[in-house]
DNA sequence: CCTCCAGAGGTAAGCGCTTTCCTGAGACGT
DNA sequence: ACGTCTCAGGAAAGCGCTTACCTCTGGAGG
């Protein structure tokens, strides 16, 4: 492998010299010399190592981003986003799937933190487990104090720069427009218990309830894993389990999507027999059949304004800044009134 | 930001000690030491430099991933396979979206080959555009030439291990099923034309028409941009063109999807009226209604075969490994007999 | 009691690059 | 002709770590 040393001797030039014309400093180099350089580089196939670069170098330049998974679109959206706005700021991003895994999360952010990232945004949900979520913390602030920049997207401990999604009051959207339909008896199928996702959906879900005079309990909540199959097992099990159960409010687009899936298959039609929303608003929703009631949050948007964060030039004194990102109800075919 | 020689000063030892410890060199450190190391260490909140790291072991760990858009289901698929295995390996995987930018794809080799990736998995479809790909190769070759391992998915110049779809076989099963359904006028939504991934499945289509007694004409073919609003503007198109057009074959699956919500806007029965194959079998074509008929490619499996081709110690005399990913017919709701 | 060796720990030479500071040479003014 | 300023280019000191090699100690073996 050549290294700059090789150019150098080469072009009959100093180590200093070819340095400053690959990266083109602002130190001006004469016409003649540059050329020898550059016709040295070519013929060597020179590719600077980026490790010593940044280790000689005193910027940080790459970003890291964790997610639980990219290939899940929820994350691919916002993904998208962040891309976007790290690609216009020349940066380069590191993806880092935690597959929904706490400690796998806590060490990404000391990988990142290792190769000296500018930058992390962290797009998980948070949890609902008071040693990670401290330990989280703690790293994160550390990664801080030495300099890097931290946006975390929903509901964590860190104080810091946030997106926080309108989990709950979109949770309230969803449920208060099913009980305008008149449905009194609706199931929840629910994502993992730990994480704050779900949770703050689920309240806004009982809120609604109550403000319609009516009660979620154990019975109409199932809990499951945050993707189509764990749709279709719970809503299986709530229409088993909930008589004169006339809708379902999933908490992600994905469990809807198993959802329908499992109603299809019982031939219980949607939404005459039973009204189904969704959560997330996610590129298919509008492509089943039929098309999915759900509430939608901006997930590209909510990317580039984390990344923007992210990348802003923050003041030691400044306040951290939070910005919420708006959730607003969608009907499609998969609601209606109660039959 | 501590260092190794901060901690070496604060445990009273040489760096030497502290490196071997956190690394758990197979050289061996006293009790005491160890236990004065690392209490220091998590007094500093240590964290390694890994750029440091990386310059001083001649090691490289990391692989990188060239992909066209992670979002993209099939990307998604194959990112999940790959990143499956390499997480198998204690290998980070880096990710990287040309977006379908040829130019971006020659940066991103670069810019992982400065890196010092171990690795590098391109993803991507192939060009057939000469130049690009020709310098495509030469800086894959060079990579190699530096210690590098290269796999590549799909029909690519560069010649080394390689995982190939079987996309012309596919092409011809998709065209097969629709023709033994008795459709003899069918109209094909293509993706670019320039990426070989198109062209090849096209020439299956093509065979598979030849065989039966048809031909593809340009009339019959309409390119557009491999995502779900490509294939519902390439299905309008063709509706409008082809008179007598019974059958739609989509290239992959995203565009079928379009074309599925283009006919369900004009009120044309699928299948009854116009039978539609898609390509690729992504997770969403059983959730969409009428299911999708499809061919499927498997791409978890794909991405699991490509990283590990990529992470195999190669012996400098070993012949490059091709392996070809079976393309299979998966006949759903979305195809029927002409009616 | 001396030699020898193994094991624990330290010393210091890099890894490949960037950048500060220095040098030498020509340009310019008087 | 001399001093001074400017500017192209080089020398060398790191950046933070790893590791080959060296040193020193204590105990085993004769």
């Amino acid at each position: 492998m050549a290294t700059l040393a090789d150019v150098a001797r080469r072009a009959g030039v100093s180590t200093a010299t070819v340095s400053r014309i690959i990266n083109n400093s602002p130190k001006p180099v004469g016409e003649a010399l540059r050329e020898r350089v550059l016709a040295a580089v070519a013929e060597l196939q020179f590719v600077p190592n980026a490790n010593a670069q940044q280790l000689a170098r005193a910027d940080r330049t790459a970003v890291g981003v964790i997610v639980h998974d990219v290939s899940d679109p929820y994350f691919a959206e916002i993904t998208r986003g962040l891309q976007r706005v790290a690609t216009e700021h020349g940066r380069l991003v590191i993806i880092c799937n935690s597959y929904r895994d706490p400690e796998r999360e806590l060490a990404y952010v000391d990988l990142l933190h290792a190769h000296q990232t500018a930058a992390i945004v962290l797009a998980g949900s948070g949890y609902h487990d008071a040693p990670i979520t401290a330990r989280l913390d703690r790293k994160l602030r550390l990664y801080e104090n030495t300099g890097g920049r931290v946006a975390v997207i929903g509901r964590h401990q860190h104080a810091g720069d946030a997106i926080v999604p309108e989990n709950e009051h979109g949770g309230w959207l969803a449920g208060d427009a099913l009980y305008r339909l008149g449905h009194t008896t609706i199931g929840v199928i629910a994502g993992p218990r730990h994480l704050t996702t779900t949770t703050d959906r689920l309240s806004g879900l009982r809120r609604a309830a109550r403000s319609h005079g009516h009660r979620l309990t154990t019975k109409h909540i199932e809990y499951a894993g945050f993707d189509r199959n764990g749709g279709a097992a719970a809503a299986a099990t709530l229409l088993d389990r909930v008589p004169g159960l006339t809708a379902i409010a999933a908490l992600n687009d994905s469990m809807a999507v198993g959802a329908l899936a499992c109603l299809r298959s019982r031939r219980i039609d949607v939404p005459r027999r039973v009204s189904l929303i969704g959560f997330d608003d996610m590129p298919i929703s509008v492509d089943v059949t039929p098309s999915l009631s759900t509430v939608r949050l901006p997930l590209e948007q909510i990317g580039v304004q984390a990344m923007s964060l992210a990348l802003r030039a923050r003041p030691a004194d400044d306040e951290p800044q939070v910005e919420h990102a708006a959730a607003t109800l969608v009907l499609r075919d998969s609601t209606a009134p109660r039959g």
